[in-house]
DNA sequence: CTACGTACCTGCCAGC
DNA sequence: TGCTGGCAGGTACGTA
Protein backbone atom coordinates (compact mmCIF):
# COMPACT_ATOMS: atom_id res chain seq x y z
CA UNK A 1 0.00 0.00 0.00
CA UNK A 2 1.56 2.93 1.53
CA UNK A 3 3.70 5.73 -0.04
CA UNK A 4 4.13 8.37 1.76
CA UNK A 5 0.67 10.34 1.79
CA UNK A 6 -0.22 7.20 3.59
CA UNK A 7 2.38 7.43 6.04
CA UNK A 8 1.61 11.00 6.52
CA UNK A 9 -2.18 10.17 6.50
CA UNK A 10 -1.70 7.40 9.34
CA UNK A 11 0.99 9.76 11.34
CA UNK A 12 -1.23 12.76 11.66
CA UNK A 13 -4.48 10.70 12.58
CA UNK A 14 -2.19 8.58 15.19
CA UNK A 15 -1.19 12.25 16.38
CA UNK A 16 -4.36 13.47 16.96
CA UNK A 17 -6.27 10.02 18.71
CA UNK A 18 -2.86 9.48 21.26
CA UNK A 19 -1.88 12.98 22.63
CA UNK A 20 -0.30 12.49 26.01
CA UNK A 21 -0.94 8.49 25.66
CA UNK A 22 1.87 6.80 27.67
CA UNK A 23 2.49 2.91 26.30
CA UNK A 24 0.48 0.13 29.01
CA UNK A 25 1.93 -3.21 26.96
CA UNK A 26 3.10 -4.32 23.98
CA UNK A 27 2.39 -7.59 22.20
CA UNK A 28 3.78 -9.27 19.18
CA UNK A 29 2.65 -12.27 16.98
CA UNK A 30 4.52 -15.46 16.57
CA UNK A 31 4.58 -14.71 12.57
CA UNK A 32 7.53 -12.76 11.78
CA UNK A 33 7.42 -9.37 10.20
CA UNK A 34 10.69 -8.48 7.78
CA UNK A 35 12.60 -8.27 10.91
CA UNK A 36 11.85 -9.56 14.27
CA UNK A 37 9.96 -7.84 16.45
CA UNK A 38 12.29 -5.81 18.93
CA UNK A 39 10.74 -7.20 22.07
CA UNK A 40 13.09 -6.42 24.59
CA UNK A 41 12.89 -2.81 23.66
CA UNK A 42 8.80 -2.88 23.16
CA UNK A 43 8.79 -4.38 26.72
CA UNK A 44 11.33 -1.92 28.49
CA UNK A 45 8.83 0.86 27.22
CA UNK A 46 5.79 0.04 29.08
CA UNK A 47 5.07 2.96 31.23
CA UNK A 48 7.03 5.24 29.13
CA UNK A 49 5.24 8.32 27.23
CA UNK A 50 5.10 8.43 23.70
CA UNK A 51 6.03 11.46 22.87
CA UNK A 52 5.83 12.02 19.32
CA UNK A 53 4.93 10.90 16.45
CA UNK A 54 6.82 11.66 13.49
CA UNK A 55 7.70 10.43 9.56
CA UNK A 56 10.49 10.02 8.13
CA UNK A 57 10.51 8.58 4.17
CA UNK A 58 7.47 5.72 4.06
CA UNK A 59 8.47 5.13 8.16
CA UNK A 60 6.22 6.47 11.07
CA UNK A 61 8.28 6.80 14.08
CA UNK A 62 7.07 6.74 17.63
CA UNK A 63 9.05 8.66 19.86
CA UNK A 64 9.83 7.07 23.45
CA UNK A 65 11.96 9.07 26.18
CA UNK A 66 14.51 6.56 25.33
CA UNK A 67 14.66 5.96 21.48
CA UNK A 68 12.05 5.52 18.58
CA UNK A 69 10.06 2.69 17.68
CA UNK A 70 10.25 2.56 13.47
CA UNK A 71 7.36 1.12 11.95
CA UNK A 72 7.25 0.80 8.14
CA UNK A 73 3.88 -0.48 6.55
CA UNK A 74 5.69 -2.51 3.77
CA UNK A 75 3.03 -3.44 1.08
CA UNK A 76 0.07 -4.06 2.78
CA UNK A 77 0.24 -2.91 6.38
CA UNK A 78 -2.26 -0.97 8.05
CA UNK A 79 -2.94 0.35 11.66
CA UNK A 80 -6.08 1.03 12.96
CA UNK A 81 -6.81 1.78 16.75
CA UNK A 82 -9.76 0.16 18.44
CA UNK A 83 -10.98 -0.25 22.33
CA UNK A 84 -9.04 -3.21 24.27
CA UNK A 85 -11.81 -5.58 23.90
CA UNK A 86 -11.93 -5.53 20.13
CA UNK A 87 -10.58 -8.82 19.34
CA UNK A 88 -7.96 -9.72 17.19
CA UNK A 89 -8.78 -10.58 13.51
CA UNK A 90 -6.58 -12.39 10.84
CA UNK A 91 -2.75 -10.42 10.00
CA UNK A 92 -2.77 -8.98 12.84
CA UNK A 93 0.72 -9.09 14.31
CA UNK A 94 1.06 -6.54 16.85
CA UNK A 95 -0.51 -4.59 19.40
CA UNK A 96 0.14 -1.74 21.50
CA UNK A 97 -2.37 -0.55 24.78
CA UNK A 98 -2.25 2.78 25.65
CA UNK A 99 -3.48 4.58 28.23
CA UNK A 100 -5.02 8.44 27.48
CA UNK A 101 -5.80 11.25 28.87
CA UNK A 102 -8.97 10.26 31.36
CA UNK A 103 -7.88 6.91 31.69
CA UNK A 104 -9.38 5.46 28.32
CA UNK A 105 -7.31 2.69 27.08
CA UNK A 106 -6.44 3.08 23.26
CA UNK A 107 -5.17 -0.20 21.51
CA UNK A 108 -3.24 0.55 18.26
CA UNK A 109 -2.63 -2.97 16.14
CA UNK A 110 -0.72 -3.58 13.25
CA UNK A 111 -2.21 -5.56 10.58
CA UNK A 112 -0.39 -6.50 7.39
CA UNK A 113 -1.43 -9.53 5.21
CA UNK A 114 2.02 -9.92 3.55
CA UNK A 115 4.81 -9.31 6.35
CA UNK A 116 6.40 -7.18 4.35
CA UNK A 117 6.09 -4.37 7.16
CA UNK A 118 8.38 -4.04 9.95
CA UNK A 119 9.18 -2.66 13.20
CA UNK A 120 12.50 -1.20 14.39
CA UNK A 121 14.03 0.13 17.35
CA UNK A 122 16.55 2.65 17.02
CA UNK A 123 18.12 3.97 20.93
CA UNK A 124 18.31 7.60 21.32
CA UNK A 125 21.96 7.37 21.34
CA UNK A 126 21.62 6.85 17.67
CA UNK A 127 19.31 10.44 17.21
CA UNK A 128 22.39 11.70 15.19
CA UNK A 129 22.26 8.68 12.62
CA UNK A 130 18.55 7.83 12.02
CA UNK A 131 18.78 7.68 9.00
CA UNK A 132 21.00 5.09 8.37
CA UNK A 133 19.50 3.35 11.40
CA UNK A 134 16.25 3.08 9.20
CA UNK A 135 17.27 2.01 5.96
CA UNK A 136 20.96 0.77 4.04
CA UNK A 137 20.11 3.16 1.02
CA UNK A 138 20.50 6.62 0.88
CA UNK A 139 17.48 8.36 2.14
CA UNK A 140 16.73 11.27 -0.05
CA UNK A 141 14.86 14.45 1.02
CA UNK A 142 11.48 15.11 1.98
CA UNK A 143 9.31 16.38 -0.52
CA UNK A 144 7.29 18.51 1.49
CA UNK A 145 10.68 20.02 3.31
CA UNK A 146 12.14 23.07 2.55
CA UNK A 147 14.92 22.33 0.24
CA UNK A 148 13.12 20.22 -2.34
CA UNK A 149 12.55 22.08 -5.25
CA UNK A 150 12.88 21.53 -9.31
CA UNK A 151 16.44 23.60 -8.84
CA UNK A 152 17.64 20.40 -6.44
CA UNK A 153 15.96 17.56 -8.62
CA UNK A 154 18.09 19.03 -11.76
CA UNK A 155 21.31 18.89 -9.14
CA UNK A 156 21.03 15.62 -7.55
CA UNK A 157 20.05 14.23 -11.23
CA UNK A 158 22.80 14.82 -13.24
CA UNK A 159 25.19 12.10 -14.50
CA UNK A 160 22.03 9.77 -13.31
CA UNK A 161 22.19 7.00 -16.11
CA UNK A 162 19.02 5.36 -14.58
CA UNK A 163 15.61 5.75 -15.98
CA UNK A 164 13.84 9.09 -13.90
CA UNK A 165 10.78 6.80 -13.11
CA UNK A 166 13.58 3.91 -11.44
CA UNK A 167 15.81 7.28 -10.00
CA UNK A 168 12.54 8.62 -8.36
CA UNK A 169 11.42 5.35 -7.15
CA UNK A 170 15.09 4.80 -5.24
CA UNK A 171 14.33 7.42 -2.96
CA UNK A 172 18.32 8.16 -3.36
CA UNK A 173 17.17 12.06 -4.49
CA UNK A 174 14.05 12.35 -2.74
CA UNK A 175 11.67 9.92 -0.52
CA UNK A 176 8.56 8.62 -0.60
CA UNK A 177 7.16 8.83 -4.03
CA UNK A 178 6.39 4.72 -4.66
CA UNK A 179 4.83 3.15 -7.79
CA UNK A 180 1.79 4.14 -7.88
CA UNK A 181 2.85 7.95 -7.45
CA UNK A 182 5.82 8.10 -9.69
CA UNK A 183 3.66 7.33 -12.41
CA UNK A 184 0.80 9.88 -11.64
CA UNK A 185 3.84 12.55 -11.15
CA UNK A 186 5.72 11.87 -14.59
CA UNK A 187 2.18 12.02 -16.13
CA UNK A 188 1.23 15.28 -14.84
CA UNK A 189 4.96 16.57 -15.65
CA UNK A 190 4.51 15.54 -19.43
CA UNK A 191 7.88 13.16 -19.22
CA UNK A 192 8.38 10.15 -20.05
CA UNK A 193 8.87 8.01 -17.86
CA UNK A 194 11.82 5.80 -19.48
CA UNK A 195 14.66 9.05 -19.81
CA UNK A 196 17.51 8.62 -18.13
CA UNK A 197 17.38 11.09 -14.92
CA UNK A 198 20.20 12.92 -16.07
CA UNK A 199 19.08 14.44 -19.56
CA UNK A 200 16.72 15.99 -17.56
CA UNK A 201 16.54 20.06 -18.19
CA UNK A 202 15.99 22.43 -15.21
CA UNK A 203 12.47 23.39 -16.74
CA UNK A 204 11.85 19.56 -16.48
CA UNK A 205 12.61 19.50 -12.93
CA UNK A 206 10.86 22.00 -12.10
CA UNK A 207 7.54 20.74 -14.24
CA UNK A 208 8.45 17.45 -12.12
CA UNK A 209 9.26 18.73 -8.70
CA UNK A 210 6.31 20.72 -8.51
CA UNK A 211 3.78 17.55 -9.58
CA UNK A 212 5.42 15.20 -6.94
CA UNK A 213 4.54 18.43 -4.25
CA UNK A 214 0.93 18.55 -5.81
CA UNK A 215 0.23 15.36 -6.22
CA UNK A 216 1.27 13.90 -3.21
CA UNK A 217 -0.07 17.15 -1.18
CA UNK A 218 -3.61 16.18 -2.60
CA UNK A 219 -3.26 12.43 -1.62
CA UNK A 220 -2.67 13.38 1.83
CA UNK A 221 -5.81 15.63 1.74
CA UNK A 222 -7.38 12.76 0.26
CA UNK A 223 -6.68 10.40 2.89
CA UNK A 224 -4.12 8.33 0.46
CA UNK A 225 -4.90 6.17 -1.75
CA UNK A 226 -6.50 2.30 -1.03
CA UNK A 227 -6.15 -0.29 -3.82
CA UNK A 228 -7.16 -3.19 -1.29
CA UNK A 229 -5.48 -3.15 2.48
CA UNK A 230 -5.11 0.35 3.31
CA UNK A 231 -6.91 2.20 5.94
CA UNK A 232 -6.59 4.73 8.57
CA UNK A 233 -6.24 4.40 11.41
CA UNK A 234 -10.14 4.77 12.13
CA UNK A 235 -10.50 2.27 9.08
CA UNK A 236 -11.83 4.97 6.80
CA UNK A 237 -10.34 3.89 3.26
CA UNK A 238 -8.34 6.70 0.95
CA UNK A 239 -9.91 8.27 -1.82
CA UNK A 240 -7.52 9.48 -4.09
CA UNK A 241 -7.89 6.18 -6.40
CA UNK A 242 -10.71 8.46 -7.80
CA UNK A 243 -8.24 10.84 -8.67
CA UNK A 244 -5.58 8.74 -10.60
CA UNK A 245 -4.68 10.01 -13.90
CA UNK A 246 -2.84 7.07 -15.23
CA UNK A 247 -2.08 4.17 -12.49
CA UNK A 248 -4.17 1.37 -13.07
CA UNK A 249 -5.84 2.68 -16.03
CA UNK A 250 -4.16 0.89 -19.36
CA UNK A 251 -6.51 1.08 -22.64
CA UNK A 252 -8.34 3.70 -21.04
CA UNK A 253 -8.04 7.05 -22.82
CA UNK A 254 -5.61 9.88 -21.04
CA UNK A 255 -7.45 12.72 -19.91
CA UNK A 256 -5.37 15.33 -21.43
CA UNK A 257 -4.89 14.11 -25.59
CA UNK A 258 -7.57 10.86 -25.51
CA UNK A 259 -5.00 8.40 -26.56
CA UNK A 260 -4.61 4.88 -24.67
CA UNK A 261 -2.89 4.68 -21.51
CA UNK A 262 -0.34 1.99 -21.90
CA UNK A 263 1.11 -0.22 -19.31
CA UNK A 264 5.03 -0.54 -19.74
CA UNK A 265 7.06 -3.17 -17.48
CA UNK A 266 10.16 -1.03 -15.78
CA UNK A 267 12.57 -2.99 -13.56
CA UNK A 268 9.68 -5.82 -13.27
CA UNK A 269 7.47 -3.06 -11.84
CA UNK A 270 4.11 -1.44 -14.13
CA UNK A 271 4.48 2.03 -15.17
CA UNK A 272 1.30 3.61 -16.86
CA UNK A 273 1.68 6.38 -19.10
CA UNK A 274 0.52 8.48 -22.40
CA UNK A 275 2.79 7.85 -25.06
CA UNK A 276 1.53 11.20 -26.68
CA UNK A 277 1.48 13.26 -23.85
CA UNK A 278 5.52 12.48 -22.27
CA UNK A 279 8.59 13.04 -23.92
C1' DC B 1 29.39 3.60 -6.39
C1' DT B 2 25.57 1.71 -9.87
C1' DA B 3 22.58 -1.75 -11.88
C1' DC B 4 20.08 -5.64 -12.01
C1' DG B 5 17.77 -9.94 -10.47
C1' DT B 6 15.60 -12.22 -6.84
C1' DA B 7 13.50 -13.01 -2.40
C1' DC B 8 10.26 -12.17 1.12
C1' DC B 9 4.43 -13.17 1.77
C1' DT B 10 -0.75 -13.48 1.06
C1' DG B 11 -4.77 -12.41 -1.62
C1' DC B 12 -7.34 -11.39 -5.59
C1' DC B 13 -8.80 -11.66 -10.23
C1' DA B 14 -8.91 -13.15 -15.02
C1' DG B 15 -8.79 -16.92 -17.90
C1' DC B 16 -9.17 -21.58 -18.86
C1' DT C 1 -17.12 -24.78 -10.19
C1' DG C 2 -12.28 -25.17 -9.50
C1' DC C 3 -7.48 -24.52 -10.64
C1' DT C 4 -3.33 -21.68 -12.24
C1' DG C 5 -0.72 -17.93 -13.24
C1' DG C 6 0.09 -13.18 -12.97
C1' DC C 7 -0.02 -9.23 -10.41
C1' DA C 8 -0.16 -6.00 -6.14
C1' DG C 9 1.59 -0.16 -2.31
C1' DG C 10 8.39 -1.88 -0.69
C1' DT C 11 12.75 -2.98 0.73
C1' DA C 12 17.06 -5.95 1.38
C1' DC C 13 20.62 -8.59 -0.34
C1' DG C 14 23.50 -10.97 -3.59
C1' DT C 15 26.12 -10.66 -7.76
C1' DA C 16 28.55 -8.22 -11.57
Amino acid sequence: MPELPEVEVTAQRLRASLAGATLAECRSGAKRLRHPFPKAAATRLAGQPLIRIGRRAKYLLLEFPPGWLAVHLGMSGAIRLCGPDEPEILHDHVRMRFACPEKIMVDLVYHDPRRFGSFRWIDRRYADSLDQQLSNSPLGVEPLGTVFNGAYLHKASRGKKVSVKQWLLSGHAVVGVGNIYASEVMFISGIDPRRKAGSLSLAHCELLADAIVKVLRQAIDAGGTTLQDFTAPDGSEGRYGQSHQVYGREGLACPRCGKSIVRIVQQQRSTFCCRGCQR
